[in-house]
DNA sequence: GCCGTTTTCGGCCCGACTGTTTTCAGTCG
């Protein structure tokens, strides 16, 4: 029998909860359940690992109960206390909760009162006006709830960032024209810029908030209002998504865009810290507490310094260590733009690209690059025309003729994307890899084989001795494609010890390494590489984003081989050949 | 059910908005 994932055990935590949470427990209860689902989900080793080694207790908000139910869980692949709860609540009852406007007490009230136990028959006794009898609804909640199902069906899942940070700059952009508007920016999930993001938040400072919330709501991309108040809009948008928009004076804004960037944990360790001086935090300001007198921040600095801190990046803000590391002074020194000096992935005509050499270099130089490497696909790639053997010297002449005429303003170097085929093999002979300034090996088929042999198939090319980067290691794309299932602590092990370098794929719809795996990667001595993989001049801009995911798995320039200058890297390659 | 510079018990974040209320409960972030 196979084990449970990290996933799925976090998914029955979670649904846990929402269970408890419905035969109205103790919300602490319910929450510590919901936190362990957390942990467990973000967690970037296996958990049956951490059980071998006895240490789940170590583990964030995992205590000795939740230790034993993690270990039914992995042992027998089942959960005699959630079969329990499953037999007592419907799980109707519980996929009612995703329902925008229904909670735990309602979802009681219409099982128990109605016996209501599935979507489908919520739908049809709120079309049949049976909801509005309850106490505490009405015809207006009742219609709420059909539209919160309607809105249900046509759901869209989280957005890539590619497409919510140019949705929320373009709306962004549209407020801060307007006279009254002071100061803005987008906050939430997209400023600490993970990888998907779910609602799109926007703050703004005004004196004057009344005509920018108008024009908001009036915004063109607006389909409808959800909520409208003095300080505070949430509209949903044509492409389904929602946006809220939250405006305060600008003296205010420090608490406000600390508050509403995130994450909910961190802010919960921001309130317990104040708490503990004294002051109650919120999104308006500090509040001390005996004297219900208010300290205004404008600034984010502010409000740290408050609370004896010294400001956190944005992308560091999910609980993860932050926190402790500020108290310390331990803040990792993150990764910037400018710590980048090359590009390490990107394709040309020679394969699946859209430009030439030349054309993929100016536009590489003009974004500040130093060095770039031009991987194109081995012709083993069957659904590319990729690169073969008798291509490679006259690929090596179009090079050399670019490096010419650029006059060492930027250097190309020559790489491959070779293939690691099925059976862990690659596509090239060592002779032929040999000629290539740098090799990147990367998977590209049957990312779907089981555990052990993806596993074995992906160390088999990091053992290779012309390797020294396997590109977007897990393969994952999103939204479609999930990541295969790779135990990444024995892949991460094994890099390091053979010292060769993962990549962070700043595709914003690979991000590959993702945040959690590029920390332990760092963890276990593993460099990285972060690289557009680009196809187009214009995808050498997307940079950024591997950036940003870096920043959040804590990652220092000194960890990204690409910060390096060229003859150290190049070195590096060399040396590391056997 | 977790957690601890309030440490083995007694806490556990806070405010806006909405609808059904006439002072508040539920949901959301």
């Amino acid at each position: 029998m196979p084990k449970l994932t990290n996933q799925e055990i976090a998914g029955i935590f979670a649904r846990v909860a929402d269970m408890l949470e419905i035969k109205g427990e103790s919300i602490h209860r319910v929450l510590a359940y919901r936190r362990a689902s957390e942990t467990i989900a973000e967690l970037p080793r296996d958990l049956s690992a951490v059980c071998e080694e006895n240490k789940l207790t170590d583990l964030p908000h995992i205590g000795q109960t939740l230790a034993e139910k993690i270990e039914e869980l992995l042992t027998t692949g089942e959960l005699t206390f959630y079969k329990r709860l499953a037999a007592e609540v419907p799980p109707g009852v519980v996929d009612m909760l995703a329902i925008s406007g229904m909670g735990p007490k309602r979802a009681a009230l219409f099982w128990k009162e109605l016996g209501l136990t599935g979507v489908g028959e919520l739908e049809k006794a709120a079309q049949e006006g049976r909801l509005r009898t309850l106490p505490g609804m009405g015809a207006k909640s009742e219609a709420k709830i059909l539209e919160g199902i309607q809105a249900l069906a046509r759901r869209t899942d989280r957005l890539p960032l590619d497409r919510a940070l140019p949705a929320a700059m373009q709306i962004l952009e549209r407020l801060m024209m307007l006279p009254e508007t002071l100061q803005g920016d987008v906050a939430g999930s997209l400023r600490r810029r993970r990888d998907t993001i779910g609602d799109i938040d926007i703050l703004v400072t005004s004196q004057m908030p009344a005509p920018i919330m108008e024009a908001f709501n009036n915004l063109p991309e607006v389909a409808r209002l959800l909520v409208s108040g003095d300080t505070k809009s949430s509209v949903e948008l044509h492409t389904g998504q929602q946006v809220d928009l939250r405006i305060l004076p600008p003296e205010r804004y420090g608490t406000l865009l600390s508050y509403f960037t995130g994450s909910k944990e961190h802010n919960v360790r921001l309130r317990e810290l104040a708490l503990k001086k004294g002051l109650s935090l919120s999104e308006n300001a500090f509040t001390v507490v005996e004297t219900a007198e208010e300290i205004l921040c404008a600034t984010e600095e502010a409000v740290y310094n408050r609370l004896g801190l010294p400001w956190i990046p944005p992308e560091l803000r999910e609980n993860r260590g932050e926190i402790e590391a500020a108290q310390e002074g331990s803040l990792p020194d993150l990764i910037e733009m400018g710590d980048i000096r090359g590009d390490l992935q990107m394709h040309t005509t020679w394969s699946d690209g859209k430009a030439s050499v030349i054309d993929m270099a100016q536009a590489a130089l003009t974004l500040g690059r130093e060095y770039i490497l031009i991987t194109d696909h081995s012709y083993g790639l069957g659904i590319v025309q990729g690169l073969k053997p008798d291509d490679i010297a006259r690929q090596r002449a179009e090079i050399d003729g670019a490096n010419e005429k650029l006059h060492g303003q930027i250097i190309i170097l020559q790489g491959i994307e070779v293939e690691i085929k099925a059976d862990g093999s690659l596509d090239f002979d060592d002779d032929i890899l040999a000629q290539f300034d740098i090799v990147l090996a990367s998977m590209h088929t049957g990312l779907q084989q089981p555990r052990e042999q993806v596993t074995a198939r992906l160390i088999q090319a990091i053992r290779h001795p012309r390797v020294s980067i396997i590109g977007h290691p897990r393969g994952r794309l999103i939204p479609d494609r999930e990541p295969a299932a790779l135990d990444m602590d024995v892949v991460l092990s094994e890099a390091a010890h053979h010292d060769v370098a993962m990549e962070i794929n700043a595709n914003p719809r690979r991000l590959d390494l993702n945040d959690h795996y590029a920390r332990r990667a760092v963890e276990l001595g593993v460099k990285l590489a972060i690289s557009t993989d680009a196809h187009s001049p214009e995808q050498l801009s997307m940079m950024h984003y591997g950036v940003s995911t870096a920043r959040r798995g804590w990652i220092e320039a000194k960890h990204v081989i690409n910060t390096w200058p060229r003859d150290k890297l190049l070195t590096w390659a060399k040396e590391r050949e056997i």
